[in-house]
RNA sequence: CGGGAUGUAGCGCAGUCCGGCUAGCGCACCUGCUUUGGGAGCAGGGGGUCCCAGGUUCGAAUCCUGGUAUCCCGACCA
């Protein structure tokens, strides 16, 4: 047994960080807080990346790319926005390095120093602002729809692979309208397109909904979110989409003439995800034998393990098994024919399981006479025999199945551990013992909203989009309230 | 950022308290033979700035000082 993951039971965080390593996606760097993402984990980001740009495009955004270096005085233009990430910026205060007096190594020349410091960007509404002021003039320039692929450093007391990391990938996109509904307008679309992404390609189950005031981001004036529940019973924030007003318009001057020849202020949006949907794929559908891939974001779909007794045997089913890749190809289905010979089979079911295939198939001398195949699926891991012959309408057929059985599965854990409480005792009886989603009555107000987390360490979520109005009373205050609020412990 | 633990071969660890010969063990790796339908066996072999820097000493993996990284618990966190 080379790779012995820890049980969810046993320690769930541990379980995770073993899996993330084990399964190859990612380690730790020699740079504090940063993650190595590995080939494999970044074949996962490079599908989800794929997918998501083309949801992108479709809604009429395109791509570019601005300055990774943000001057200081960008920052402090809007006031909410620089108090919210002051705390996590790395700075860049020099330029040059020189080699140090006492002739081992370099140190930073104090001669180089920058006029005005530079900021790694956490976000780049500033950046992006700025440069916005200088395309815009007319109502006929609006609306300008970009998205950029980048990477941000945030400075985090404490990381996690893939959960929380210094730096991380993400994209980011910031559009500009001339009026507020077009620009609610694209504040919701851009988050129906992360729900979609995420309910059709991770298959994870999320809620929609907006962030109580206190939860949302820095500078906006509504953000909404998208909330996946994870197995251990926390909830993950896994994308979000901002509606910021015209703050950051005036906070960098970008007026534009309206068509009744008047002007305005420029409406804005920002929203993105990040390489945190990966923890989320992971903690959402995995399990102790190791990753649960859904079909559509696995780097390759199937593998196939040939089991033989000598070259000769090999060599048959080597040929055997280049008819079923070439099939399996022709339909678009990512295959990996693993016949190394320094393994043994048992070895590689259980690190195709470890990494999360969704199916696998065996191909041995018992298969060539009888002209079948071994199937295995890694979400049920159960294993049956199919006929050669239409393997490939078999396999496709079967991906299908499990891409909607894994999305069913963590549907189905959701609604079990959601629970609708009506007081204050239930409810922290229910975030100790059950955990999960806590649907539960709140009278709107921060102060509430700040003792409930300080006491409980719950935090609204999110305030649901298809919540029904209900009237009841706050779980807390008392007061009364006319709809249920999502609560839980989040990641 | 506060408290605690840890850092010795790719991975997991022993040795450190009480300084001393050539730094060990298991897995992995390489070679050979036998194996192959759920993590193979035997034999031989290679691989080390003992986290980094400085100090004490005839001599440091071991003692001292500083730094750094990781993990756990808090605080922090759209």
């Amino acid at each position: 047994m080379a790779k012995e993951l820890t049980s969810r039971s046993e320690n769930y965080s541990q379980w995770y960080n073993d899996l993330v390593v084990k399964a190859d996606l990612a380690e730790n760097s020699a740079v504090r807080g940063c993650m190595v993402i590995k080939p494999y984990g970044y074949a996962i980001w490079e599908k989800m990346q794929a997918e998501l740009d083309r949801m992108f495009k479709e809604t009429g955004h395109v791509n570019a790319y601005f300055p990774l270096f943000i001057p200081k005085s960008f920052l402090s233009k809007e006031a909410d926005h620089v108090e919210g990430f002051a705390k996590e910026c790395a700075v860049v205060t020099h330029y040059r390095l020189k080699n140090s007096p006492d002739g081992k190594g370099v140190v930073v020349d104090p001669d180089a120093k920058l006029e005005e410091e530079l900021i790694v960007r956490p976000t780049s509404e500033t950046i992006i602002w700025n440069t916005y002021k200088n395309w815009i003039q007319s109502y006929r320039d609006l609306p300008i729809l970009c998205n950029q692929w980048a990477n941000v450093v945030r400075w985090e007391m404490r990381t996690r692979l893939f959960l929380r990391t210094a730096e991380f990938l993400w994209q980011e996109g910031h559009t500009a309208h001339a009026t507020m509904v077009e620009a609610m307008e694209e504040t919701e679309r851009m988050i129906n397109v992360y729900a979609d992404f995420a309910e059709n390609f991770m298959a994870v189950p999320v809620i929609k909904g907006a962030k109580s005031a206190n939860e949302r981001f820095a500078g906006a004036l509504e953000t909404y979110t998208i909330e996946a529940l994870m197995q251990d019973g926390k909830a993950l924030q896994s994308g979000t989409s901002h509606f910021l007003g015209q703050n950051f318009a005036k906070a960098f001057d970008v007026r534009f003439a309206t068509k009744e020849g008047k002007e305005d202020f420029v409406w804005a949006t920002s929203w993105g995800v990040s390489t945190r949907l990966l923890g989320a794929l992971i903690m959402a559908h995995s399990d102790d034998n190791g990753l649960v891939l859904p079909p559509k974001l696995a780097p390759y779909q199937v593998v196939i393990v040939p089991i033989y007794r000598s070259e000769e045997q090999l060599a048959t089913i080597d040929a055997k098994v280049a008819e079923v890749v070439a099939k399996l190809k022709a339909r678009g289905i990512s295959v990996k024919y693993d016949n190394s010979d320094n393994k043994k089979p048992g070895w590689k079911f259980a690190e195709y399981e470890l990494k999360g295939v969704p199916v696998r198939l065996a191909l041995g001398p018992r298969d060539l006479e009888n002209g079948t195949v071994e199937v295995a699926r890694r979400d049920t891991l159960t294993k049956e025999v199919a006929q050669l012959e239409n393997i490939d309408q078999y396999v496709a057929d079967l991906l299908d199945e499990i891409q909607k059985n894994i999305y069913q599965k963590a549907f189905d854990f959701r609604t079990a551990n959601t629970t609708k409480v009506d007081s204050y005792d239930e409810f922290k009886e229910v975030l100790k013992n059950k955990g999960g989603f806590v649907l539960a009555h709140w009278d709107g107000s921060s102060e509430t909203e700040q003792r409930i987390k300080e006491e409980t360490k719950a935090t609204i979520r999110c305030l649901p989009f298809d919540g029904e109005m209900e009237e009841g009373t706050c779980i807390y205050s008392g007061k009364p309230s006319n709809r249920r609020v999502l609560f839980a412990l989040a990641y």
